[in-house]
DNA sequence: CTTAGTAGGCTTTTT
DNA sequence: GCCTACTAAG
């Protein structure tokens, strides 16, 4: 065992003990996948079976490194037999297998968040509910945190609790659509995320044959990223871990950051109860940065009630100091960073691939994005929308997912008029009505329509008949053609490039192209399949596509790019130089965390996950503007700015928002200034003197959220209503109003075909026509 | 039934 | 500022 040298003692104590439960607590950057890795090297050092293992991660990409590095220790031949991989994935294999059992079949399809969303829509307006209540959204979360807390529909309408939330929420009916939704659910044969985790613990809850088998055949089980998991998930680990209790969870408390997910912090503090004879394992050492980050991480964290104690230290060396910058508008943000970026590469110093740029939202992406390519800077952007959620791809996998699944509703819905051949929604709502009073599928429902009363004159029956069809003589090649012999078939016969896509708009094009790609990525993952002697059907690659995220399709991993992601999307992830941009309230933290200390306390940890991501160097951007929602609005430096020890810091002198040095001794004073006095302009800033303060507190508000944008008619002695200015780049106009918003002078100018711009005096340069 | 144009809504993070 | 959902006209 000659590689357990290569561990530190805690590590190597974590790895070795393997005869009951542990708990490893393991710091930001302190080798917490190495423990891992090694753990399962060790594993089957001592005789157990790869296929013994059950390792659960929180991605994809996390999964497949990991088994590459194991392969690396033990053999590709021995790796692979390892079950590696999310819950997700593992789980919905093991659903596959064993579908029938809980009235499934192997073949069901995978929602995503958009087909429930859809779903929901529509029972939503069949139950002749108002949408505006009842969004698709705020519906689907309901019915998520109920499932990921194994709530059935019908547990859920005998809580007295629950139901009186949803009165408070305003949606008593909500049960009723649970209820519906999981019927609708399972009519299609479909599952959507929380299905895979809640449906697993239906099936080992009702089958103990089951449960028995897999327990006896998981003989150890780890669990990556535990602090991120919430109690479906925990219920699933227990059970199949509740007779042998070996099982080493590893996580980070502070580094819990998806409790909007259903993740219960709770999992991971409450572990030691939850098993007898438990180790805990503390890794404390970051092998990942310097001191100066560690250390300002640490500063930052320790403002947090809710967290396990510990003292993550640096041995390496001192570092320089995490540099502050600060810009006008979100604008110039963009270039200061781009210039950093530039500065920072034309010594050699640093590759652009050794930098990342982390946001809080990936609306922020755009801006930065325009700045580096202004600047000639190459960078890659991960997250938004990803390459499977474009239209026209998820049009062809509805196609597959229809051919595979047709009772696949929601794939019916999506592609019964694409490319448009004169089914709208009329045709489709007497369908689907017809379908609901018979209780059966759509799908069935086309093909009996004249058995099913289908009310639709000969038009409209010959054109669905056509389409049905169509989708029969494809789901009839499933088993003779391989994935990408079918695809390409429905591709050409369907006629979605020929029809749809076919003018040379540069949109069609790049739609084209995309189809392209997906061909392409379907070919090799036949080739793939093939030579390994696997099948390499239609429903293989379906399995595979619905749980594939964006950084699953790493095109160009290896050049020279900087990343720009999302912090969430960061997680697990170093880089040798890390900018946070948009440090500023209301953004980071957002402003749906400041109503609860707990989510408080989650965006903290979310900032401390973006810190920790750094090695040597580190930069914190705010702007002291920025545009959102179309409008320009101002905001503060971000409160955690404040929460690091103030040493670690590096913040411009030059900076003309600042009084000098006051910066960090007053701001908790100058933030509540700003938000309580809304007449006042900031004294981050000297613009022209304000007008008296004449704001009232309107009376049907008890309470003014901080956040809340408060606009004041007023009248302006220097810019009169109906005079005319002239603006730099709109050109002349004439005003319309003026006013103050959040303690700033707006003048509202009618720019004729330029339209009517809202400007604030502080920022816009104005010159009056007389 | 389709298309083009417009009004309204909306934004946290993701398997 | 961007996307969607609705509306009016073909």
């Amino acid at each position: 065992m000659e590689f357990l040298n290569e561990l530190n003692e805690n590590q190597r104590k974590a790895v070795e003990y393997i005869d009951g439960a542990s708990l490893v607590i393991a710091g930001a950057g302190s080798g917490k996948t190495r423990v891992l890795t090694y753990k399962i090297a060790y594993l089957l050092k001592k005789g157990l079976h790869p296929s013994a293992i059950l390792a659960l991660t929180f991605t994809n990409k996390a999964a497949r490194e990991m088994k590459a590095r194991i392969a690396g220790m033990v053999g590709e031949k021995t790796a692979r037999y390892l079950w590696m991989g999310t819950f997700h994935s593992i789980f919905s294999r093991i659903l596959r297998t064993e579908a029938d059992r809980i009235g499934f079949t192997k073949n069901f399809t995978i929602y995503d968040s958009s087909d429930s969303a859809s779903l929901i829509k529509s029972i939503v307006k069949e139950l002749k509910l108002d949408e505006k209540v009842y969004k698709a959204n705020v519906i689907h979360n309901r019915i998520s945190s109920a499932k990921n807390s194994l709530i059935s529909p019908e547990a859920y309408r005998n809580n007295a609790d629950l139901t009186k939330g949803d009165m408070y929420a305003k949606v008593p009916r909500f049960p009723e659509v649970y209820k519906i939704y999981c019927t609708r659910c399972k009519q299609a044969d479909a599952m959507d995320f929380d299905d895979l985790l809640l449906q697993t613990n239906v099936l080992f809850r009702d089958n103990p044959d089951l449960l028995d088998k897999y327990r006896n055949s998981f003989q150890y089980i780890l669990v990556d990223e535990y602090q991120d998991t919430n109690f479906a998930q925990y219920m699933i680990v227990k059970k199949l871990s509740e007779t042998h209790e070996r099982i080493c969870v590893v996580g980070d408390d502070a580094q819990s950051i998806y409790s909007f997910r259903g993740a219960n912090i709770d999992n991971i503090l409450q572990f030691k109860n939850a098993y007898t004879n438990t180790q805990t394992f503390k890794l404390e050492q970051n092998y990942r940065s310097t001191q100066t980050i560690v250390n300002a991480a640490n500063s930052l964290i320790d403002k947090n009630v809710k967290q396990i104690k510990k003292t993550v230290f640096s041995e390496k060396e001192t570092g320089s100091p995490i540099k502050l910058l600060t810009a006008f508008t979100d604008f110039e943000e963009g270039s200061l960073v781009a210039a950093e970026i530039n500065a920072l590469t034309s010594k050699n110093e640093f590759q652009y691939q050794q930098i990342a740029i982390l946001y809080r939202t990936n609306a922020q992406s755009r801006l930065q994005e325009d700045a580096l390519r202004k600047n000639g800077i190459p960078y890659r952007i991960y997250g938004g929308l990803s390459f499977y959620q474009r239209k026209e791809i998820k049009d062809v996998i509805a196609y597959c997912r229809l051919i595979s699944n047709p009772n696949d509703e929601e794939a019916l819905k999506r592609i019964i008029n694409v490319p448009a051949r004169g089914i709208g929604d009329t045709t489709l709502n007497k369908i689907f009505e017809c379908a609901r009073t018979h209780a059966v599928s759509a799908w069935e429902v086309l093909n009996d329509m004249l058995g099913y009363n289908l009310p639709v004159n000969a038009g409209a029956a010959t054109k669905l008949a056509n389409f049905r069809n169509m989708i029969s003589v494809f789901a009839d090649q499933v088993t003779t053609l391989n994935a990408y012999q079918l695809v390409t078939s429905i591709v050409k016969t369907a006629g979605i490039i020929s029809e749809t896509y076919a003018d040379s708009t540069p949109e069609s094009i790049s739609r084209r192209e995309n189809v392209e790609e997906l061909l392409k990525a379907i070919h090799e993952y036949c080739e793939q399949r093939e030579e390994n002697q696997e099948t390499s059907l239609l429903p293989d690659f379906l399995s595979e596509v619905s749980l594939l995220t964006d950084q699953d399709t790493d095109k160009d991993g290896d050049s020279n790019k900087v990343t720009m992601m999302t912090i969430h999307a960061a997680k697990g992830l170093e880089f040798a130089v890390v900018f946070i941009v948009g440090v500023e309230e209301d953004l980071f933290p957002s402003s749906y965390s400041l109503d609860s200390e707990k989510s408080l306390e989650e965006e903290r940890r979310l900032f401390y996950v973006a810190l920790t991501r750094a090695e040597t160097r580190c930069y914190i951007s705010h702007a002291r503007s920025r545009f959102r929602n179309g409008q320009s609005n101002f905001s503060n430096p971000s409160r955690f700015i404040k929460d690091i020890d103030s040493q670690y810091i590096d913040a411009p002198n030059e900076s003309v928002f600042q009084p000098k040095q006051s910066r960090f001794s007053n701001w908790d004073d100058d933030v509540e200034f700003e938000r309580n006095r809304l007449n006042q302009t900031s004294n981050y800033s000297k613009p022209r003197p304000a007008p008296e303060p004449v704001y009232q507190q309107p009376k049907n508000l008890t309470r003014i959220k901080a956040d809340t944008q408060i606009v004041q008619k007023m009248e302006n002695a220097e810019f009169p209503v109906g005079s005319f200015v002239k603006h730099a780049i709109f050109g002349v106009g004439q005003i319309v109003e003026t006013g103050i918003v959040n303690g700033n002078e707006k003048v509202d100018i009618d720019f004729g075909q330029k339209g009517t711009k809202s400007l604030l005096l502080k920022f816009a340069k104005l010159e009056v026509l007389k």
